[in-house]
DNA sequence: GCCCGTCTAGGGTATGCACCCTAATCGGAT
DNA sequence: ATCCGATTAGGGTGCATACCCTAGACGGGC
């Protein structure tokens, strides 16, 4: 891996590990194992490191946003898909979500795009739940779905802050993003088939190890 | 009012608006209209003065959890009446849950006690809805009482930041906390007589305007 | 061997900010 | 009038940190 992305990696982690603010660019340089000389090779200023992750983060959404259920698909599969890409972007992500007051207003990306992309994400999980209704599997008035579609975005969105907050780990392999899985699941779990809730709740249990490494 | 009160309530104020660690002393200095040395004179450190807001926070939301429902009374306002308590407090310490990548750990009280006071809160949450139900004004499984209490604390609990996320405004006196409560309804709202689900819309719709202010 | 991109080591600067210090003034209570 | 707590104005310090600068080394490609 060249040195470049090496540092993003390791940016990002760090941020999301310890905060945006409290990470110095000398701690950076020691984490990534180089000189901090080095660092200033690959970017001019902090700010420069910030706008490249946010970058990386505005081609995941895009690419995430892209994501339909198959007209004659698994439904079940296609939501599962769409929830561990979700999860897996709130995390790889987090500190950009978090610690917008440490960082400012000013990444131009995510000042102008986030709220379209929050309100396309709840078209998008609208639109894979009404999936699960087509298909039987789930009973729902067609009216309630954005509703729906809007609460599972935020518990799924703040699911590791409200783990956070009730003094559980959250890092990487705690199981965290199988709770927050699982609390949304409650939203709707009682109007699923039997055999879609168990399937579901399976593929959940499978998801942090492995398909969320990806 | 007292000098170091007003001290207090600038501070949480710019925090909540600005970020806590955005907010410099000489800017808080010149918000209370004193001379720095003078907010020297009354907190020895910033840290001191960020534990004073802590501790009134705590006092907060003890005596909110304190807040039961009468065995006989009004179930609707009792559940008005706490869930605007909440919003209340989400609002007026926001910087509070927000910003603890900035402010660290340290706060003693914060950090010993926030797991147990959100468990407490889900608790408070499902007793009120408990009454709801026995009073015929809500058709909930008691079985699934706890999840909706949980579900509904956090979508109460981060309706400002995911409205923020959506570009809205979000500070005092924009409609903010009514968007929020009226976000979290949505949950439940199906299952309530239509006479409470009328009455609790409309309680909601004054909240705001008056009630909050307290 | 030469060129060039990448990286190092080591020293440094400018800036921002929390907090200090001091002498004087002010205002309220006795 | 005196005392004392509260407040001011103005100058200052120490520290942390992002980022700069420079000469040299290293490695890969031609």
């Amino acid at each position: 891996m060249k040195t470049r992305d090496r540092i993003v990696v390791a940016a990002r982690a760090l941020f999301n590990e310890q905060g945006y603010g409290a990470v110095t660019t000398a701690a950076l340089a020691a984490q990534c194992g180089i000189a901090e000389g080095n660092l200033w090779y690959h970017f001019k200023t902090r700010r420069d490191l910030l706008e490249a992750i946010a970058d990386q983060f505005a081609a995941v959404i895009d690419a995430r946003l892209a994501l339909a259920p198959a007209a004659q698909g698994d439904a079940l599969a296609d939501y599962t898909r769409l929830i561990g890409a979700l999860m897996d972007e709130f995390r790889t992500f987090r500190f950009l979500y978090r610690d917008q007051a440490a960082y400012g207003e000013h990444v131009a990306v995510i000042a102008e795009r986030a709220p379209e992309w929050t309100a396309k994400t709840f078209t998008q999980i609208e639109v894979h739940l009404a999936r699960l209704v087509d298909t039987g599997q789930l009973d729902w008035p067609r009216a309630a779905l954005r509703d729906l579609a809007i609460n599972a975005t935020i518990i799924l969105r703040y699911g590791l802050e409200h783990y956070r907050e009730l003094g559980e780990p959250t890092g990487t392999g705690t199981g965290a993003v199988r709770l927050t899985l699982k609390r949304h699941l409650t939203l709707f779990e009682h109007q699923l088939d039997p055999e879609s809730a168990t399937r579901l709740h399976g593929a959940i249990d499978a998801m942090e190890q492995g398909a969320l490494a990806a």
